[in-house]
DNA sequence: ATCATTAATAGGAATAATTACTAAGAGGTA
DNA sequence: TACCTCTTAGTAATTATTCCTATTAATGAT
């Protein structure tokens, strides 16, 4: 683990004591392994990726781990289509490309509408967090097959 | 019905028979009643909804001519991070707004993001669609409560 | 460091959402 | 009209997620 991700897991322990949650070695390894995927793995991904260490560890903690993580604002929900859930820890601002073949989603930088005001419309509907794009398509592999 | 959604219907039928795929009873109505909604219903909704009149329709009916229907780029799976999977008909492009709290789902339109091009980088990607925004909140009618 | 308190976990059972199976029924075409 | 085949209804099965409960372990006080 280089120092950034050393960073990310120390900030996550801080953020932990202040909200009152317990730092216990499954959140840490949980969060650890979420934050180093690049894939947006589903619960069940993580809990294979994570047996390996933690041979105990119940599918039942690693979505319960999720559901807390996602309240407390440390990781997200990603927007799919499918019927798994997939998550991610924002490193930074940014939007997803999926693939209807293979699923893999990809993230991508648009600076356009990160900087973009959203229409006033959306301001009389309530309070809004970040726009976030998804755009779906076939990637090149898939597209080769 | 209106007349603008008898042609919804007739253009719906042409596109099945050029299609191969049989005109029945079952995929009008479903067709019929996604189209005329506004609210992005779940498979369940709508077999809610349609049990009404057509009393021996099955869930399981719904569902397969929901996929059916999504195969054949009739309608959309809208991109959530709930549960239940929600559709529609997309008469016009157009984006969501998704209230965190009682879940419902409203389009708005966003010119600026239809118009503009994707990064470079996602041309390298592969063949994709449209960008879909996501926008994530609270509506002002939970936000009084 | 040790103890007490209480949140968090493991494992299995339960629920929710979706899909598969199969006999019966209904489009489309000759 | 009659046939062929696709589609459907009803039910069973599967998949994804959450609940339940006894046990374990993190935290704060001693």
């Amino acid at each position: 683990m280089n120092s950034a991700h050393a960073n990310h897991m120390e900030l996550f322990q801080e953020i932990c004591r202040k909200k009152d949650l317990r730092v216990t070695q499954q959140r840490l390894e949980i969060f650890k392994e979420l934050a180093e995927s690049k894939d947006h793995p589903s619960a069940e991904t993580l809990h294979q990726r994570l047996i390996v260490r933690m041979p105990t560890l119940s599918l039942d903690t690693v979505y319960r781990t999720l559901t807390t993580l996602i309240n407390y604002d440390l990781i997200h929900k990603v927007e799919t289509v499918e019927s798994q859930a997939r998550f991610e820890v924002q490193h930074m601002r940014h939007h997803h490309l999926i693939c209807r073949q293979c699923n893999h989603i990809i993230d991508f930088q648009w600076q356009l509408v990160d900087q973009a005001s959203l229409p006033e419309e959306v301001n009389k509907w309530g309070k809004f967090e970040q726009a976030s794009v998804v755009v779906y398509g076939v990637c090149e592999k898939c597209l080769q097959k």
